[in-house]
DNA sequence: CGGCCTGTGAAAATCCTGTGAACGCAGGCA
DNA sequence: TGCCTGCGTTCACAGGATTTTCACAGGCCG
């Protein structure tokens, strides 16, 4: 493993490592094209592995301020976010839905 | 590091925790996929361990309310969650039977 | 302009819930 | 012992709730 910048966060899930301060998450190294918002979701995802979190936690960390009541765009970007990964990563589901509640990363599948 | 959030009420029974305040029950960390009824009904008899609880008991607690004369509603809880806990810990007996009464929460199997 | 990102609305797909009913087990009794 | 009966367990299903996905309009920037 590379010890060169010692401060950057990175957060890694088997062949997946998010590099939120370099606007990247790569697979095997190779980028994937997330947008920024895409990254954002998933990097506040990442950063608590196996913890359901839920919409308006999401929202907030993500967006910031309250989601509007009826707010679908933490689902819109999951799915997206889902969609971009199944194509790099297609054995693996890294997001889980917990119904009623939020959704939660899970590194190992 | 702190915890995050500040856990109010933490329920254990061996490799099973349940934290209520965070929809989640776990098995060695790893979240089990419990639904919402799921969940309320083994938090509220994990929360009186050893306790023998009738079914109107459990019933108020978790649907509020009284339960129909005939209301299944309960066992059918029971089994479903039976059928997970047992999944996650296949040697243990979390949840006893007792009959003409209604069910009761061990630990320690 | 042309292309991409964003958020919203709504249809489609999926999951959860509670209920009825079939099934099995245990205890009581002749 | 063998049968009967009551209770608990589980299956299947319909209705409702929730999530997933698609399509689109507006905004931004090269």
């Amino acid at each position: 493993m590379a010890m060169g910048t010692g401060n950057t966060s990175q957060l890694s899930a088997g062949r997946l490592e998010i590099r939120p301060e370099e606007h990247a998450a790569l697979v095997d190294g190779r980028p994937l094209g997330l947008t920024m918002r895409e990254l954002q979701l998933l990097a506040t995802m990442a950063a608590h592995p196996q913890r359901i979190m839920t919409r308006e936690e999401l929202f907030t960390e993500v967006w910031g301020g309250q989601p509007r009541r009826d707010d679908r765009s933490v689902d819109v970007y999951v799915s997206r976010l889902r969609a971009k990964l199944g194509e790099a990563l297609p054995e693996v589901r890294l997001i889980h839905t917990h119904n009623g509640i939020g959704y939660r990363f899970s590194p190992d599948g």
